[in-house]
RNA sequence: GCGGGUAUGGUGGAAUUGGCAGACACGCGGGAUUUAGGUUCCCGUGGGCGACCGUGCAGGUUCAAAUCCUGUUACCCGCACCA
């Protein structure tokens, strides 16, 4: 008999909304538990089904967690400033704080729906004034500790719309809107020096319980390398310094590249004789990006700079200086020396231009066909004076050492990691705190002024002169000094997205604190968040920022932890039917509403973890809800039929055993499919053979954090006191999972042939023998002699036969 | 291009981490119940008549490979102003 799932769930979430057991206590006795999700950006669209995976396999973590007596905090709350919100608010003329509230209001009742059990006494919401208070002034402190300054650094700058785009607005070279050509524009921009904490972010990895992939994601996203700071002399005089991570390799480098932005192409353009090509080269560069930049130089371009060149420091030779765009102005110095013998890129790209290519490490491919890489002791110097006969790692501090004594280069170590651009033209996000003071130069807000608070304006639109919308509010912007009392200019660019979302774990823990972002209480009570699951998408960049503002928080003393998150899981996301990635135009959005509508909040959190790896890409299928749908009505049903007794049946013991220890230890390991599918094997049994109430009793305590409603209601059905959530977690006894038979594989030359009963753990002795006695096997022994006997215990026994001679 | 992943029946996925491939579901076939459809309950279900063959593809290591190694193809995520 199905069961009536709207009204059962109605019932509890109202129960829950009364008896609050969901709520966290700051400094209570029991231990602390801390889950955390990404929470929400709220997008006008509402939940989509992608947002309830994560959510519902934290969900399951932590009622586990109060049901094993941890006092949980499992929070949640959006993240609300951004791109899409301020779009819509153009397009429709309504205040982007306005569309915020409402799709607040729909996400909160969407979650809600889904039965989760998050404390919704802590919500947070980035674009509140008294939440983005203490992004300001976090804002403060970095800048106060010099980790904020202003850098001259490209935007995308649309020609028609005279704006500055966002790079996902920029659709294959043009403007996104109006199809109209985007070109690179130096700015100036709020930068955080986030390079000031690269070592230790990649160091501290080493003590978190990360899962393996955004460990090695993140330390390459950082990208250490040791090498070193060559400079050479260009005949103008002027100095070219490179970085190398080969520095072994000088006296192979026949050519140099500098990036088309350098500063000394623009210095030396009077005297080039090519000025003309080189300054058409520039501007196709500044057209774009870096991703374009890297991905098309399959075929390398690039323009030789006629009328100067450098001189290689190890041989006195005169090379030929190009530009280039695989060169980027972002990393190192902006210029390489080249060497194409022992340089992939360098090496395609002197084919092209015909540069000469001198072998200086033997013991590779000829370089006139191949370029040789390897940077370990297969390779000898060669041609290389004082270096001949030395191994590459033998090589590297012998040349360091020799540059540094001469005074033009040193050991240097390089990040990929660049500093984190703070600044956007655009309405909707946290304004800067900063004023700008002719007299005194750039100034912070006093803090007692905090928050900075957003002002209406009467257009989100950017300008014409590509600055923030803010700019226009002249009453505003128009300001004192709050160090010389004269006239000054408030900073009229916001922060981007990533600043709320990277501490607002922290606000979870004290969230209606006026005093300090939380209080000291608040912090060394919850800190660390104890588990964060999150997308493999966010690994680079929020989760990197989250952990350098935590960091910085820790070094001014006002977190107690170094690290924010001591475990990190990842989802995989949710696709569409078809395998294809769920969008509007492809018109296979499924919207959780429906789904609820028709089988159940429990019966989507079923399906939504029962769909396949929880940290694999699934494909969604609306035949396979049906299956959990099926699963709960036949657990209702062995509810309904009124099962008696309290003790736990004989006939049901090893079975009850073996499914807690399964859905205990896969929902730590996050394998929330095969701890259904137990659940579903035990509920098979009980339809072969009768559960007591006793029985019924352990399942409902195990399916209770998966379909929280159905449990409550059954729970209360078969007449056991208080709530089934709040009941202590099913322990298990070893002993009494462990079958006390075993049926072994036996293979013959690997080949599956029969399998034997035979006791648990019996010897090998029994278990050959049982073996050579059973007939199919005894047959194959005819004419045959034993040679070797292999054993594996409670698994297999594998016979390796010869013919007799 | 660079960095990180993934690939198993008709479908979603299991596989104690080198030890009986396909648990659990969906779908499909058969039966029972039902006036009928649906629901529910039982049984069957990788391919091949068979010796056997089967985990993207081609090799290799091993008594034994979905799992380890080498090469290769396809797809997914990220690439710094989407969140």
């Amino acid at each position: 008999m199905a069961y009536d799932f709207a009204r059962i769930e109605k019932k509890w979430q109202g129960v829950w909304e009364k008896e609050k057991p969901y709520a966290a206590v700051t400094g209570d006795k029991r231990p602390k538990f801390y889950g955390l999700i990404e929470f929400p950006y709220p997008s006008g669209q509402g939940l989509h089904v992608g947002h309830p995976r994560p959510f519902t396999a934290m969900d399951i973590v932590t009622r586990k967690k109060r049901m094993q007596g941890y006092n949980v905090l499992f929070p949640i709350g959006f993240d609300a400033f951004g791109l899409p919100t301020e779009n819509y608010a153009i397009k429709n003329h309504i205040h982007p704080a306005i569309v915020t509230k409402k799709n607040i209001e729909n996400f909160t009742r969407q979650l809600k729906m889904l039965g989760f059990g998050f404390d919704w006494d802590r919500v947070v919401d980035t674009t509140d004034p008294t939440y983005y208070k203490w992004t300001q002034w976090i804002f403060l402190q970095l800048w106060k500790k010099g980790l904020a300054y202003k850098a001259t650094m490209p935007v995308n700058w649309c020609t028609s719309c005279k704006c500055v785009l966002a790079n996902e607005e920029v659709v294959e070279g043009v403007c996104e809107r109006c199809g109209s050509p985007v070109v690179q524009k130096e700015k100036s921009q709020w930068m955080l020096r986030i390079t000031a904490y690269a070592q230790r972010l990649i160091d501290d990895l080493d003590d978190l319980d990360f899962i393996e992939r955004v460990k090695i994601q993140q330390k390459n996203w950082i990208g250490r390398s040791t090498g070193a700071e060559v400079t050479f002399k260009a005949t103008t005089g002027d100095d070219i310094v490179v970085f190398t991570t080969r520095p072994d390799t000088l006296f192979g480098a026949t050519y140099m590249v500098l990036s088309p932005e350098h500063a000394l192409v623009k210095k030396w353009m009077p005297k080039l004789k090519n000025a003309d090509d080189v300054r058409a080269y520039q501007a196709a560069a500044a057209s774009k990006s870096d991703l374009e930049r890297t991905e098309l130089s399959k075929e390398k371009t690039g323009v030789c700079l006629d009328g100067v060149a450098a001189v290689n420091p190890v041989n006195g030779r005169e090379i030929p200086i190009f530009i280039s765009d695989y060169v980027l102005a972002s990393y190192g110095t902006g210029a390489i020396m080249a060497v194409p013998a022992h340089d992939d890129r360098d090496w395609e790209f002197a084919k092209k231009f015909g540069c000469e290519i001198v072998e200086v490490v033997a013991g590779g491919e000829d370089v006139q066909k191949a370029a040789f890489t390897a940077k370990d002791d297969t390779g000898v110097l060669v041609n290389s004076e004082f270096l001949n006969g030395l191994t590459v790692r033998q090589a590297i501090p012998a040349i360091t050492k020799w540059l540094e004594e001469k005074g033009i280069g040193k050991a240097q170590v390089n990040y990929k990691l660049r500093d984190w651009v703070f600044s956007r033209q655009r309405y909707w996000g946290e304004p800067i705190p900063m004023v700008w003071c002719e007299k005194c130069g750039w100034q912070p807000l006093p803090e007692d002024q905090l928050p900075l608070v957003l002002p209406d304006v009467e257009s989100y639109e950017p300008t014409d002169d590509g600055e923030s919308p803010l700019s226009k509010m002249t009453d505003w912007v128009n300001t004192t000094c709050p160090c010389c009392g004269g006239p000054a200019r408030r900073e009229t660019d916001t922060m981007p997205q990533w600043a709320g979302s990277s501490w607002y774990f922290l606000r979870y823990m004290d969230p209606h604190n006026d005093k300090a972002l939380a209080s000291k209480e608040a912090l060394d009570y919850w800190s660390p968040v104890d588990w964060y699951n999150g997308g493999m998408e966010h690994t680079t960049l929020h989760l990197l920022y989250s952990r350098f503002w935590h960091k910085f928080l820790y070094d001014i003393g006002v977190v107690p932890t170094r690290e924010p998150y001591a475990k990190r899981t990842s989802h995989g996301m949710i696709l569409g039917e078809g395998g294809e990635k769920m969008s509007k135009s492809r018109g296979n959005v499924v919207n959780p509403d429906d789904i609820i509508a028709q089988y159940g909040a429990d019966t989507m959190r079923m399906y939504i973890m029962f769909i396949g790896d929880f940290e694999k890409a699934a494909t969604w299928s609306d035949n396979a809800v049906k299956g959990c749908k099926k699963f709960l009505d036949r657990v209702w049903a062995l509810a309904e039929a009124g099962p008696t007794g309290d003790d736990v049946t004989p006939e049901h013991e090893a079975a009850l055993h073996r499914t807690i220890k399964k859905v205990s230890e896969d929902i730590d390991e996050m394998k929330f499919n095969t701890a259904i599918a137990a659940m579903m094997t035990l509920v098979n049994e009980f339809y072969k053979s009768k559960p007591s109430k006793g029985d019924m009793k352990v399942l409902l305590l195990l399916l209770s954090p998966f379909a929280p409603h159905i449990a409550e209601e059954m729970w209360e059905m078969l007449g056991f006191e208080g709530r089934a959530m709040s009941q202590s977690w099913p322990e298990y006894d070893e002993s009494k999972t462990v079958e006390q038979v075993k049926e072994l594989a036996v293979q013959v030359n690997g080949k599956l042939r029969s399998t034997v009963t035979v006791p648990a753990d019996a010897d090998d002795e029994t278990v050959i023998d049982a073996a050579k006695a059973d007939g199919k096997i005894a047959r194959a022994l005819e004419g045959m002699e034993i040679v070797k006997t292999i054993v594996v215990k409670n698994r297999l026994v594998n016979l390796i036969l010869k013919p007799k001679k």
